[in-house]
DNA sequence: ATACTGACTGCAAGCCTTTACAGTAAATGA
DNA sequence: TCATTTACTGTAAAGGCTTGCAGTCAGTAT
């Protein structure tokens, strides 16, 4: 493995210069600078990141957190992510939640402490106050995506709002016996905007004073498959079914209209579904939405 | 920073025990592993990554190499590969090739180099000869799922059987003109599937006598929308109009189902379509396809 | 001609572990 | 009891880079 000191002695310099021509420093001279670039270039020489690292503190790498990978904000959201890191020289390293029980304590107390990452993006996650205490004490930054971290900044929707927009909106067509499908049943889940979405639809109905019928808060997993099922055990109950459903993601709006079809109903005639995201199926799937942009978050 | 020095004055031990005794390595008494794990534990130390990597050359890291991380199989490899290796005490950094131009020379030449990865799993990229010699060389393991690599040990189905199996079916069913919406326009493309899954679905043609129209011939970017536009223009073609589409991918299916239905054919009464994946949606949209267990790849 | 800048450059310490090697003490065998 | 093995333990080098500090040398002001 070529190393730093094959390139000064190819180029004829100290290691020292080497490493400031690298890392473009000021304080060496155009020919230096020049025959060092030569140098590495010609033995194909990259800095080891671990020897980087150790000198000099900075990992240039970010650790990106997420409770699963293959649901589409969050796939949509790495990708962003990704692509805006790499093109300022920074590795993502992943984590993802869904990996096991004691997953989480273990990414964040091992390896975060690792120094493997400069610092942490979480993407709906809710953090424990500990979690955040520790990442802080390190003087790691963190920054959260579409999930409230306390004490830290975070780029998100107002997840509250648009649960009340989208509940409103289906009463302004009328509707009166509104059904939502959110996220995951157990509130200790690392996954937080359900839980928001949720309240703004419950203060929308509220506002309009239309009841909250238990029997039309289900649960859909943040999948179309969750989304399916839920609506249809809604939807299929002749005593008491809603006419409109507000689905706290799109997917679920889409597992939504089809167990609505596959129940003979017409969407948008008999049945309104709305969601939150934008996915790029709603067009195609004919769903309304709220819509957020998750690219650019 | 606390570090191993601390542990060990802690223990009561030298710096060489603790990491013994960290590492589980044999001839380390059982009272001094027990001192060294709670003081340890009560530091909450966890021993640098960086300064590991260095004085081990492991970097417990693999480096994941896909074209996108937004599009179904993507982000499901990703998630089985992430859960798989964490579980193994392996950390994932994540490269995508979607991010810009000269994203791809830079992240082999650069970043791989930097020894920031113990190996390389890339998902369906066509590796160059160049690429692998550089790993190889490097001793960097290198595995590919859904993509050969010369050289190589790689996981993919057969992609070429698929698209011969999906097109026979189509076949079966009494269809004679038969179109197909494949990946990417341009061959340079890392991504490698749509080119094998063509030639399936040419030869089950040729074996059938029946002929290959070049309108039939259609790129749907391996998208729902590209699928959807793909299809629409092959459908909508009032002259030449393929029964059948052969799709090289469910969520191209999508889109070309949603087609055909927004011109009024029914799915599949009047068009027959068929992918390859499996994807969940599949069942919703009532997609045949050529099942390929992902997360197990 | 001399003192003094300023621009580079190189030496070597430091970053934090792991691990080869040498050393110590207890246990075993004769 | 003494020699020898066994089981740990500690010292210090090594791993590859960055960077503070001191030094060199050509150029400038006096």
């Amino acid at each position: 493995m070529v190393g730093i000191i094959e390139v000064a002695q190819h180029a004829g310099v100290s290691t020292a210069t080497v490493s400031r021509a690298l890392n473009g420093k000021a304080n060496v001279s155009a020919r230096a600078r020049e025959r060092v670039l030569l140098a590495a270039q010609e033995l194909g020489y990259v800095a080891s990141s671990s020897a980087y690292t150790l000198a000099t503190g900075k990992a240039k790498n970010i650790g990106v957190v997420m409770p699963f990978v293959d649901r589409w904000f969050f796939s949509t959201v790495l990708e962003g992510a990704v692509n805006a890191l790499v093109n300022r020289g920074y590795d993502v390293t992943l984590y993802s939640l869904s990996g096991g029980k004691d997953n989480r304590s273990r990414i964040f107390e091992e390896l975060v402490l690792r120094k493997r990452v400069d610092g942490v993006l979480t993407v709906g996650v809710k953090l424990s106050q500990s979690e955040v205490t520790k990442l802080t004490e390190l003087e790691k930054p963190i920054i959260g995506v579409g999930g409230p971290i306390p004490g830290t900044r975070t780029i998100a929707i107002d997840d509250e709002g648009a649960g009340r927009l989208a509940t409103s909106h289906l009463i302004s067509l009328g509707h009166t016996k509104i059904g939502m499908i959110s996220g995951l049943p157990t509130t200790e889940m690392d996954f937080h905007q359900p839980y928001l979405r949720k309240t703004g639809y419950r203060e929308a109905l509220l506002d309009a004073n239309l009841s909250f019928d238990p029997q039309w808060d289900a649960q859909g997993d943040f999948t179309v498959g969750g989304g399916y099922f839920a609506a249809k055990q809604m939807l299929g109950n002749p005593q008491n079914a809603p006419t409109a459903i507000f689905c706290a993601s799109d997917e679920m709006g889409f597992g939504a209209i089809q167990a609505a079809r596959d129940l003979g109903l017409r969407v948008p005639q008999d049945v309104s579904v709305i969601g939150i995201d934008g996915h790029p199926l709603g067009e195609f799937y004919g769903l309304s939405t709220v819509h957020q942009s998750v690219q650019k978050q």
